[in-house]
DNA sequence: GTCTACACGTGAAAC
DNA sequence: TGTTTCACGTGTAGA
């Protein structure tokens, strides 16, 4: 690559007068004279100028440009490119996070209890707390998967079940539901919490 | 910017025999005949190497390049850096709406109610619904904006007014709390249930 | 052969 | 002033 001159050199006609057009400008002959131009001028200049467009349109993009220098304009691109993926990998970052905090449960930011991030770290599928109100009155708490049509059917098989439901009362928090009930229990009957318990789970797994 | 030669066109020195160095190198010589080299030679090598080297950078840091051309991967360097902003703009979008779903509550993605939601839209403060389970029962459902210590106030004010708590579930859903509860009444008390309500809407509004 | 891309040395302009 | 940056025309090597 280095230059080492060759027979063409030295046959420059420089000084010649133009009156128009690129004046002044080197010509180059062969042996007999005959005058031409270099044949890659017009297509080095066109090289040149689309290099120094897309220098243009890269210093463009480029929010901060220390100095105009063809060099700091690709210098500051690098960095600007470095820093956009920084950026990149940062937001990817806190977009995992926020996914992951989002998908485990909303209700982490709540300082009482998840229902659904309990039943799924229990593993249980339901929970189910049955409470004797009065003499023949039971209230039940039930909190399981959200699935659709679970409540529908959940209470389908409790009247299917010969439950007596006096008042109900559902709400969903995330993917579980909680359906608080106050049942009209069979009077009389001993035992009656623990089996009416035992009912609903086997009801709740059917669903 | 054109090229209009000068005094000094046509002193070119060509096919020197030079035995170390950089044979055959163009010299350049004033009109005395003294040689020397253009004097910004050295600068000038230093200039292109660095873009040079900048350019190289700039391609090691983009991750596709079509082709080893200078234009090229500064072309390919826009369209990366057009892709990388797109891609933060994109990731910051989806940062925002996970932020706002997350803010105003995880309960919109369930298809039933959001308490919070509803409470605020309808502009009360609380929602209190009494029935009477049996001759001196009462179960309440409470359903309020939560606030740093709400449940255990309005655990104090409801046994300050005298209500026996029986049995009491919480739970919380984003900005709202669920306080289910089973109370003793004042066995045959007249419009029990309404004067209940109304004393339980005193208390919260005075938390 | 042509065509493309590059590095080179250089003059001039800018600071 | 001198230093730096740039465009230019050119020679040349590789497809």
């Amino acid at each position: 690559m280095e230059y080492v001159g060759s027979a063409l050199d030295g046959l420059f006609i420089t000084k010649e007068g133009n009156s128009k057009g690129r004046v002044g400008r080197r010509r180059y002959s062969n042996d007999d004279g005959t005058e031409y131009k270099s044949k890659n001028l017009h297509a080095e200049r066109r090289r040149r100028q689309k290099l120094s467009d897309r220098l243009l349109a890269l210093r463009a993009l480029v929010p901060i440009i220390t100095n105009m220098n063809k060099a700091t304009i690709i210098e500051d691109a690098i960095s600007y490119i470095e820093e956009l993926q920084n950026n990149v990998k940062v937001l990817q970052g806190l977009l995992y996070e926020m996914e992951a905090s989002s998908e485990e449960g909303t209700l982490s930011r709540s300082e009482e209890i998840d229902p659904a991030e309990e039943m799924r770290k229990s593993g249980i599928q339901a929970e189910v707390e049955v409470t004797q109100i009065d003499g023949n009155k039971l209230w039940i708490k039930i909190i399981f998967e959200k699935t659709r049509g679970g409540f529908t059917r959940l209470m389908e098989a409790m009247t299917a079940c010969g439950f007596e439901l006096i008042d109900t009362s559902v709400t969903t928090s995330k993917g579980a539901m909680l359906v608080s009930s106050c049942v009209k229990g069979i009077h009389g009957e001993i035992n009656e919490v623990q089996r009416t318990k035992e009912l609903l789970l086997q009801i709740i797994n059917g669903i």
